[in-house]
This record gives structure tokens, C-alpha cells and sequence, in this order.
DNA sequence: GTGAAAGCGCTAACAT
DNA sequence: ATGTTAGCGCTTTCAC
């Protein structure tokens, strides 16, 4: 069943039937209904392939992550899936991995695919030295970054303020007189460069502990989290809260804590299911994937329509503390009230 | 750069260089290094629709699931698209939700989009009833169901033993000398099904008890796993272990537990990252999808290629129970030895 | 082994 | 408002 047919059916040309396709306003509504009709008795659909060859597009939109099997990455690939088919872009999925070669390939790749454009999802995305290899693609096809930051042109960049977040988890440790504060973190990639960056801003502000040892570097993996919480621990050195990068790294530190009896508030990052999922329930930062998402497939829809005034090249959104038993369980200065 | 520039620049036909794009072995090797080395000097990618066009296929395969941001299904499609990517095969996701309009509507949408085959990933996608818009879709174009089965012609189906893994946790806990065992689970989709047959077979087996209370329907969450193991605790039933068909609901199960200072054996399914991450860790029965993945995606590649003989229709593995804390922790026997 | 030419099914001038 | 026609960039007969 092709455009040939449907024309044929009803006695008009391609043409025609091309212009109902498109939703073209130069056609008679009778003859509209014709056609409309004709196609929906023939269950007709046209050729995505040959649209595309006329197009030079299929609406199709590259969704681009490190690892799908992340829940924080699955998550936003689900809100944005969900967006985009809501306007009737299709997915795309590539799963990068975290080797520059290989993200550099799967750019390649989609842009060789002509797809309308690409979604960068989370900040491994950004390199620390040289993002050349995204400049060169966005300036052949828009791209969005959720949760990233990149200043170039035809980037369009959707993220949230994690410094700020992670700050005033700090302040509210401080007044609740938390003094030596320890912060894991497994990589400085934008989001954990901010993220450390709001620890250290809270930590001056609040004149708090700046020992070296309290901020560790470590695998983003349960047991290093909970065996160099574990190590400090039993070392004697004083800790009166831990905060992470990472939710999973929050609850390897919670599970040396109740290993030892000890109760210090804990806070993670992501808000993930991980958070909820873990005993004591850990508060934990969300970043806003829920607005971040809609956010990045609304600009992206304007700049497909064309409507690059009306799309913002950062959007910043506050990220939204969420306190669960890992907080309010413990009461350091119980003492003192 | 077209075809024709490709043509030009080396002196041959269109043709010819289609042939070289095509792997053909009508073309002299020398030619082919002249064409292949004017491609490569160009950086010549052959536009991927004119490509559809002609052969009616973009090498393009859809990836449904119900949720990607479900760690089991988000697991799966990383899996899969990492192995379809290395056959040079794309990926186009779609996330449907569990309703079955929408899952028509989306499995109607990739047949329409001509992609070359699609994966169902989990067992939402066999309804209870009638399969028959899958089965129509099965008429045109392959379709590969990981983790649920559907005896249809064209579809091949790729699972693990989920009833034996099921069977065998009950085992284990019968000679642990745990005679109440509790069962949660959130629905009797294909899996669940098995897994519930599973349970109910090693009970048989070890003539454990068989009330009906012991048997809990519930919603997938972490609260109304936690409020019913809570209930039961608490109105005085005996309860000697606890077996769900979901980690998440084990979970919460061990979480009414650990509030109450008791300690059962918990067992969870999906071997997910909760099971790590939960204290006490979590013994789970993991479902392989790290093999079943790759024998899905061999399957689909033997069937892109012809060898439909190749092709097994249902291919099973054994499930895997991965012991941790939540089992060896608790002696249920300890008097006893 | 290579080339000429006819599609593939659609879009978009251009003409009427 | 509608029709005619020339592409879009490739694949694939069919000749040579």
C-alpha cells in the first residue's frame, strides 16, 4: 500500500494525498476527508523510509547514556522516552560505556544515522579536558544535556543545582551541630565536581571540620564505600555525619555504621530507589529528573520547530532535599536540648 | 557526499560502488581498495534512508519493556543493546507501560517504523487472555520474547527455569527446618506464574504448611510488602521464613523484620541490586539475564541472516540462587544442632 | 567485473 | 485547491 494507491482510491493525485499527509492547509476539507478516509480503510501508513529520504529526517532522537543499567541513567531515559513519544519523536537508545572512544563512536554513529538530535543523559558526557568531539557534532545537529554542563553553541544543557543541594544538606548537618563531616565520592565528573563543591561551600560556611581525611575518593561500589567508612570508623577518628555523591555509596557507609551499632545521620544523592530501599531509610538529594526531563524534551521540541529563540541554553533547576529515618533518627546534640 | 561523488572520484559506476557498500564478490579486489580508500579519504557514509529505501530495512531493532526504569528490565535492555550494537544492529526503545492498549499501539508503531525484529523484554507482554495482536505482529516480522513465553509461530522465546529456581530456595529452607513459609508476590504474569507454581511445588514436596494465609497477593511496592509481613508478625502466625517473588517486596519484608528485632530467612528474586544493597544482604534468585541476553540476541542474528533452522523456538536456562547474609545469618536449627 | 537505467515511496517546486 | 514532475540516494536487474 503506497501514496500511488491511496491517490489512486480516491481519485486524486499524490500529490494530494502527500499534502493531508504533511497536514498542509491547501487542501479542501472535502477532499481531505476523501483522503483521510481512503487511508484509514486501507490502514495505510506511509513509508517511514522514503519520508525520511524526502525529509532528511525520520524523527527519530538519539538518546545517549553511559550505562541504561544505572538506575539514576534508566530513570531519565524513561521520562524522556516517554516525552518524546508523547510528541511523536522516536527513541534511539545507545549505551556508551565510559571509554572516550567509545562515546566519541556512538556520536558518530547517530549523527551518520541522521537522527534530528541527541540527548546527552548525566555528566560523564562532559570531558575533563577537551569536549571537541561534542562541538563538532552539535554544530551539524542540536544537542540537550540533562544534568551536564556544556557552554556551546547548539548545546541546549537542562540540569540541576546540585552545589546548592549538597550545601544545604551540609547546613542542616552543621545545625545540627554535625562538626566532622565526612564526604564520599567516586568521580568529578560536572555533577561531582558541583556536588563537591556544595559539601566544601557548606563546610566554610558553617567553619566546620576541614581535615583531608574527611573527604575520601573512592569506587563507586558498595563494599568501598562501607570499608572505608568501616576504616575510618574503627580508626578512633571522630565522625558525627557522612554524606555521599551517590546513594549506593550512602548505604555501604550505613551498612559499616549498623555493622558497629552506630547511629550518624547519613545522606545520599539521587533519591533512587536505593534510598528507600535501605534500613534506616536514607535521606537522600533529588535532582529532578521529573522537571529536568519534560524540561529537556519541551526546549527540544522548540528548536525542532525551528523556535531557537524560545530555547533557553541553560536551565537550572533547585534540587529538593528528601529527609527519610537516616536524618531524623539521630539526634547528635539529643543531649543538649 | 553521495554514491555519485564516491563514483566520481574513483572513475567507476554507482553500481559498483553499491557493490563494494554491499559486500559483494563481484567487484575486483582492486577496485575495491580504490573505491574503499576513496570512501574512507571522504569519510563517505552511505545515507542510511535512501539505504531503507532500497532494501527495506534500516538494520534497525525495537526494544519493548513495560518500565525501563525497572532495575530488571533496565538491566535487560543494557544487555541487549550492547550486544545488538556489536552485530552493527540499532536499537529503537520503547517503554509502553503495562497497558495493553499501549502496548498494541506501540508493537503496531515499530511494525509501521519497519524495523527488522522486535524484543519483548519481561513476561507483562504475554497476557492472560489473548495474544492475538502479537501474534499478528509475529506474521511479519520476528519477534524474540526474553523471560516470558508465547507458543506462536515466528516468535522465539528465551527464559530461565524460574519454577526450579523457586523450588529449590523452598528446598533449601525445608532443610533449614522451616515449615511456615511465606510467599509475596505482586502479579501472575507469565514469571510470576511460574515462580508461584515453584513455590507451591516445594512445599508440596516437603509437605511444609500449606495455609492459605501464607500466600500474599500484594502491590509491588516496599510499604505493602512491609505492612503485611508487619501484620502477620504481629498477629501472632508462625512464620518460619519468607520467600517473594521480587527483591523490592523481600525488602520490605525484611524491613518489618529488622523493626521487630526478628531474623528469618528471606529470600528475594532478580538477584538486583537491592539484594546487595539490603541489610541484612539479601539472598536472591537471579534469573540470568546476563545469559539470557546474548542467547536472544544469536537467536535474532541467525534469524536476520536466513538460518531460521538455527533458530531454537524456546531456549531454557536454570536459575541461579545467590546466597547472602539474609540466609546463612539465621539458623532456624541452631537449638536443634 | 562493470555500467546504464529503472525503480523504491515519498516531498516539494512549479504549473494550472 | 489540485496535478505534474523532478528529485532524494540508494539497490538491483539487465546488458555488455
Amino acid at each position: 500500500m503506497t501514496i500511488y494507491d491511496i491517490a489512486k482510491s480516491c481519485a486524486v493525485s499524490i500529490a494530494t494525498v502527500s499534502r493531508v499527509l504533511n497536514g498542509s492547509n491547501k487542501v479542501s476539507p472535502k477532499t481531505r476527508e476523501k483522503v483521510l478516509a481512503a487511508m484509514n480503510e486501507h490502514n495505510y501508513k506511509p513509508n517511514p523510509f522514503a519520508r525520511g529520504l524526502g525529509l532528511n529526517s525520520m524523527k527519530m532522537i538519539g538518546i545517549l547514556c553511559t550505562d541504561v543499567s544505572d538506575a539514576f541513567f534508566a530513570k531519565a531515559v524513561s521520562l524522556v522516552e516517554h516525552d518524546l513519544r508523547k510528541r511523536g519523536l522516536d527513541v534511539i537508545l545507545g549505551c556508551t560505556g565510559n571509554e572516550l572512544s567509545d562515546k566519541k563512536k556512538y556520536l558518530q554513529l547517530f549523527l551518520d544515522k541522521h537522527v534530528d538530535a541527541i540527548i546527552l543523559i548525566g555528566s560523564p558526557f562532559r570531558e575533563e579536558q577537551d569536549n571537541s568531539h561534542i562541538e563538532k557534532i552539535a554544530k551539524q545537529i542540536p544537542i540537550i544535556t540533562i544534568n551536564s554542563l556544556l557552554d556551546v553553541p547548539n548545546i541546549y544543557c537542562v540540569l540541576c543545582n546540585e552545589k546548592e543541594g549538597m550545601q544545604k544538606a551540609i547546613e542542616l548537618l552543621a545545625k545540627r551541630n554535625c562538626n566532622d563531616i565526612l564526604y564520599l565520592y567516586d568521580s568529578l565528573s560536572y555533577s561531582g565536581q558541583q556536588k563537591l563543591a556544595g559539601y566544601k561551600a557548606g563546610i566554610q560556611q558553617y567553619n566546620l571540620n576541614k581535615t583531608s581525611h574527611l573527604i575520601q575518593k573512592i569506587p563507586r561500589t558498595l563494599e568501598a564505600a562501607e570499608a572505608i567508612t568501616a576504616k575510618l570508623l574503627d580508626s578512633g577518628i571522630e565522625l558525627s555525619a557522612i554524606v555521599a555523591s551517590e546513594d549506593l555509596l550512602a548505604v555501604g557507609a550505613q551498612k559499616a555504621l549498623s555493622a558497629r551499632g552506630i547511629i550518624l545521620p547519613v545522606v545520599g544523592f539521587n533519591n533512587s530507589i536505593l534510598a528507600e530501599c535501605s534500613t534506616p531509610s536514607l535521606t537522600s538529594i533529588d535532582n529532578r529528573l521529573d522537571v529536568l526531563c519534560p524540561a529537556a524534551v519541551t526546549i527540544l521540541a522548540q528548536i525542532l520547530n525551528g523556535d531557537f529563540a524560545a530555547a533557553p541554553s541553560k536551565t537550572v533547576f533547585p534540587s529538593l532535599l528528601v529527609e527519610r529515618e537516616s536524618f531524623s533518627h539521630n539526634k547528635p546534640n539529643k543531649k543538649r536540648s
